[in-house]
Formats: structure tokens, C-alpha cells, sequence
DNA sequence: GCTTTGTGCCAC
DNA sequence: AAACGTGGCACAAAGC
């Protein structure tokens, strides 16, 4: 049953549950708890529903109570607008509206500068402060949200796929709960480790504004194999690239792999600079500083921030932690990580959703590019990998475009699927997921670059730049569809974990951890990279855990994919570091 | 001074 | 344009 919450003027929130009670904001967490509790009878737990997960949740779970079920009206609001199976919809319809102008709350209270950490004791339910992301209603009613619940629900019904639509709309609005869940808990972080790791390959701490030890030593390095004044600074590329032309090194860039070509003696200190310069920069000890609290790394998950549905990140780069700095992910002390990672997502998801039986197979043992070997399309499994990377990538070189057509005999629905996608995104059509999330039609870009091919004036120049805006965007649909339903099988896949990691209760016996409530003495997510897991855990669970992080892998295959015979099997490791899963 | 663009590398 | 998709992020250079 939905609840929908709205936010009344006079620091109240009415519940439209039929009771349409309105109570004090600060009592919320208390009734929410008590809705939540109320299983034991049989009856339903309430499915909250609110404009923006992160305007409610956040609140909710640093007064130490977690929801079951949400409802996350912006986030679905956004998948029924643009989706090809709810085009006929009055939601669809409707000029663009304040709901498609909404723009996600941060979860934090905190914003990314720690100096500016809104303190612990601020009011949960803040209601004088502006509203942060809402824009101001366009008209009486625009922003309703019970209203725009019934448009929703409406627009699914009439839809030409309900039963996909509701497990998309739910499984995203689980994964904005498991978003404001895994910031609430943060992933643990030594920062004494990461300091090690620093101070190991860098050299001690500098003063502010001074190169580390390792990099000024390599930086001498390189002005010495260059002939190059000690006024040469690496990190200006005009300055580096003359410098190496003068002395007669042939390079146009500094890309690693083009340096990697190149044999002369600069090449060796200067990859070296560049590495050690990443690992500064990027997650060096200003990062630490910005980034980790109180043992804690907490970043802003963007739930379906990327086209696909993929989730993206904002702060601290946490979907592209270098795998050198996971050394200091470590559990808390009588705690450990269960890391999990799905094997080969991408072309299992394509099985299931082209119905390719023969591809199936080949993922039965569990490596699914060893299983092409096996069935004789190609001889090697890397080049079974590259070939269906570039399959679903849309790859038209080397080894990838070589092995295309054994794969398209031995796998034909399969790679049929993917072509057609690429085929609607060259005519500038539009591609749906498997549970019906849509691409974007092309831009105005690609219909310039369409048009100038057929201008008078059209050179070989503009026909070229047509074509490529065509491929490119087949590319894009080609991908969408893969990567696309990839992602919803990962939502379907956090849902189902977070549900049974819940329902483990509270750890027996096992130390509490340093998570806060409600997650202090139980199993919880504490990250999640597009086909990967890590879940913080009491030691002596790990086993339990792991095994209910497998069946929610089952499970999110029976969800999405009913008895077709796909398997989606993982590989999962308890460690204590993050750096020892793989 | 500021913002935008280009470069390059990290993750899946 | 590393002729293969999706992103974030830091820095220097270029643009205003």
C-alpha cells in the first residue's frame, strides 16, 4: 500500500494513507518505525512514497529507522516519461513539467567540504530551510505528489508492459534506498593505511604547494634525460612536449600508451612521474582529508544518473577507486567484507534478453567466454572476450570485428539483438531495456550533421561527418540496450541483498561494528560498482551473507529473466581488506 | 579575475 | 579520435 508523504507549511507532514493524518515533522522517524514494525500481523508494510528519496530518507536513518519499500516518485517519473512502453500515456503527454525539472537532493546533510559539515544535531526535518532541489511549482498542483502517484500508476497500467514497469519502478526506488543506505554507513576506510600507502610510494607528507620526495627526485630524473633546464616542469604539457622534441624524442602525446612506444631513457622516469602524479592528485592525502570521516568514505550516489540507468557518483570518485588505494578499505575489528562480483554481466544479460539458449549454455559452467570456447566458435577465450566486448560495444577493428561472424553462426539471437539496436540508433530511433527504460532520441547535433549530408553544398567532408554521427549513435543505442538492462538486473540483484540482509537481523554475539544505527550491529551494503558488491559484516556471518548475496543473484535472474536458463554466478570472497577480494 | 576546454587516467 | 560503450575527476591552458 502506497503512503504518500508531502511536507506541509507549520512544520507537519500529512500522511495520505486514508487517515490523511498530518503530524509534527520530528515525530515522523517514531511513526515510521512503528509502520515498519508492523509485520507481525501479516500486514503490509507501508510503500513510502515522497518526491526524492533523499529529501526523507536521509532524516529517517540518522534517527536509526529503515523502510522496506519505497516509491521514489522523481526517479519514476523520469523512467514512464521517455519510456517507448508508456508513450501513449497522459503523463508522457504532458508538457514538460516541474516533475522533469527536479534535480536530485544530495544525500548528505553534509556538503563535500568537511569544514562545512552541517553539525550531527540538526534538525531532522528542517522545514525552514529552502528548498534545495524542488524548483517552484508551476501551477496549483503541479508538484502534487498524490497526483502524480495516480499518473504513474496510470501511466503503467495502460502501459504495453506493466509487470516490467513495476519491477523497474520498485527496483530503482530500492536502489535510491540502498544510495542513501550505503552514505548513511559509508565504506570503511583506515586512514592511517592509505597514509601508508602514500607515504610508501611517495615519499612523507610535503608542505602544502611542495612535490613530494619520489616525484621531485623524478622530476630531476626526466630534466636530466631530456638535457632539460631545472626551470622544466613535468606537469606542463606544452613545456614537456618541447622539451622532448628538442631533444629527439618523437611523440605528439604524452599518453601513456604512446609513451610506452617510445625507447629513450626519459620514458621510464616520466610513466613513472605520471603514475606516482595520478595517485597524488587523485587520491592523495588532500583526498583523505576531503573524503574520509571518522573511518568512514561517504560518497553521493547519482541513482540512474547515467543514461543507461547506471548509477554515477559525485565526490571523491568513488566509482573508479584505483584498485592500489583499496588496501585501506578494511572492516571494522571483528567485522569483514564480503565482496561479490557478478561474472561476465553484460553477455549473460544479453542471453536472457535475445532468449539465446546457446549462449546460455556457454555461461553454464561459469565462465561464460570459456563456454564460447568450448562450443568451437572461436579457439581462445580472449578472443571470445574481445569479440563480444565488441559485439556490445559496437567494436569494427581487429581481432573483436575478425571473430564477429563465427559468433553471429553460433550465437545468432544474440548478436542479432545487438545489431538491431544499432540499426534503430543509425535511423536516430529510439531503444528500450528489457524492463523499459528508453534511450534518448539523437540530439540536435546529430540531425545537423544528417542534414548537412543533403545540403546543396554537402562535401565529402559533411558526408563523413553524417556517417560518423550515424555510426556513433548506433554504437550508443548498441550499448544501451546491454548496458541498460545490465543495470536493472543489478537494482533487482541490491534489492534482493538489502531485503535478506535485513531480514538476517540483528549479528548474535558479534561485536558492534563502528557503523551507525540502524546498521550498527547488523550485515549492511557498503558498496556497489555496476556488477559489484561489498558488504560489511560481522566475521561470523560471512558465510550466511554470502550465501544470501548468491540467491539474491538467483533471485534478480528469476525476476527479470522468469525460468529462461540464464545463471548469473559470482565470485565472492570475505576478507578483511577490500584488496584481498580478487 | 573568472569559467570553459583539452588532456589524460581511473573504474566497470 | 587508441576507429569500442558509460562515466568522474584533476590539472594546465585557453578563452572571456
Amino acid at each position: 500500500m502506497h503512503v504518500v508523504l508531502t511536507r506541509e507549511p507549520g512544520g507537519t507532514v500529512r500522511l495520505h494513507d486514508g487517515t490523511q493524518r498530518a503530524v509534527p515533522a520530528a515525530d515522523l522517524p517514531a511513526l515510521v518505525a512503528d509502520a515498519e514494525g508492523g509485520v507481525h500481523g501479516g500486514a503490509a508494510v507501508p510503500r513510502w512514497t515522497w518526491d526524492d528519496t533523499n529529501r526523507w530518507y536521509p532524516g529517517l536513518l540518522r534517527a536509526g529507522v529503515r523502510v522496506e519499500r519505497s516509491h521514489d516518485l522523481r526517479l519514476v517519473h523520469r523512467i514512464l516519461r521517455h519510456s517507448t512502453a508508456t508513450a501513449g500515456s497522459e503523463l508522457a503527454a504532458a508538457g514538460v513539467g516541474a516533475w522533469d525539472a527536479m534535480t536530485p537532493t544530495p544525500a548528505g546533510a553534509a556538503p563535500p567540504v568537511g569544514a562545512r559539515r552541517v553539525p550531527q544535531g540538526a534538525a531532522l526535518f528542517d522545514l525552514a530551510a529552502p528548498e534545495r532541489s524542488a524548483p517552484a511549482p508551476l501551477g496549483a498542483g503541479a508538484v502534487d505528489p498524490v497526483a502524480e502517484l495516480r499518473r504513474q500508476e496510470d501511466a503503467v497500467r495502460g502501459s504495453s508492459a506493466p509487470g516490467r514497469l513495476r519491477l523497474l519502478a520498485a527496483g530503482e526506488s530500492a536502489g535510491a534506498l540502498v544510495a542513501a543506505e550505503m552514505h548513511h554507513a559509508g565504506l570503511p576506510w583506515r586512514a592511517d593505511v592509505h597514509d601508508a600507502i602514500l607515504t610508501d610510494a611517495l615519499g612523507p607528507r610535503p608542505p602544502e604547494g611542495q612535490r613530494p620526495a619520489r616525484l621531485e627526485e623524478l622530476a630531476r630524473q626526466i630534466r636530466t634525460a631530456l638535457d632539460a633546464p631545472p626551470s622544466l616542469n613535468p606537469d606542463s604539457h606544452p613545456d614537456l612536449l618541447k622539451a622532448m622534441q628538442y631533444a629527439g624524442v618523437g611523440t605528439r602525446s604524452l599518453r601513456k600508451w604512446e609513451l610506452e612506444k617510445l625507447d629513450h631513457p626519459v620514458v621510464a622516469p616520466l610513466l613513472e612521474y605520471k603514475n606516482l602524479y595520478r595517485l597524488l592528485t587523485a587520491n592523495g592525502w588532500h583526498w583523505l582529508d576531503e573524503w574520509v570521516t571518522d573511518g568512514r568514505f561517504r560518497t553521493e550516489y547519482v541513482v540512474g544518473g547515467v543514461v543507461t540507468g547506471r548509477w554515477a557518483s559525485t565526490g571523491g570518485g568513488a566509482l573508479q577507486l584505483p584498485k592500489g588505494v583499496r588496501r585501506a578499505v578494511v572492516a571494522d575489528p571483528g567485522w569483514c567484507l564480503v565482496v561479490a562480483d557478478v561474472a561476465q554481466l553484460e553477455p549473460r544479460v544479453l542471453a536472457g534478453m535475445a532468449g539465446d539458449e546457446a549462449m546460455a549454455t556457454a555461461g553454464r559452467a561459469g565462465d561464460l567466454y570459456a563456454g564460447i570456447v568450448a562450443s568451437g566458435a572461436v579457439p581462445t577465450r580472449e578472443l571470445a572476450k574481445v569479440g563480444m566486448l565488441g559485439a556490445m560495444y559496437g567494436g569494427t577493428t581487429g581481432a573483436s570485428a575478425q571473430v564477429l561472424p563465427r559468433l553471429g553462426r553460433e550465437y545468432p539471437r544474440a548478436i542479432a539483438l545487438v545489431e538491431e539496436a544499432a540499426r534503430t540508433g543509425e535511423r536516430g530511433g529510439v531503444v528500450t531495456t528489457w524492463l523499459g527504460r528508453s534511450s534518448p532520441a539523437p540530439g540536435s547535433a546529430w540531425d545537423e550533421a544528417q542534414a548537412g549530408a543533403f545540403a546543396d553544398d554537402a562535401g565529402a567532408d559533411a558526408a563523413a561527418r553524417a556517417r560518423s554521427a550515424t555510426r556513433s549513435w548506433g554504437r550508443f543505442t548498441r550499448n544501451f540496450v546491454v548496458q541498460g538492462t545490465a543495470a536493472e538486473w543489478a537494482l533487482c540483484w541490491l534489492a534482493s541483498i538489502r531485503r535478506r540482509l535485513w531480514a538476517l537481523g540483528v549479528a548474535d554475539g558479534a561485536r558492534p561494528g563502528l557503523a551507525p544505527a540502524p546498521f550498527a550491529d547488523r550485515p549492511h551494503l557498503a558498496f556497489f560498482l555496476h556488477d559489484e558488491v561489498v558488504v560489511h559484516a560481522p566475521r561470523e556471518l560471512a558465510d550466511v551473507v554470502a550465501a544470501e548475496v548468491r540467491a539474491a543473484a538467483e533471485e534478480a535472474g528469476r525476476l527479470l529473466f522468469g525460468d529462461f536458463p540464464v545463471d548469473f554466478p559470482l565470485t565472492v570472497a570475505a576478507v578483511d581488506s577490500y584488496a584481498d577480494a580478487k
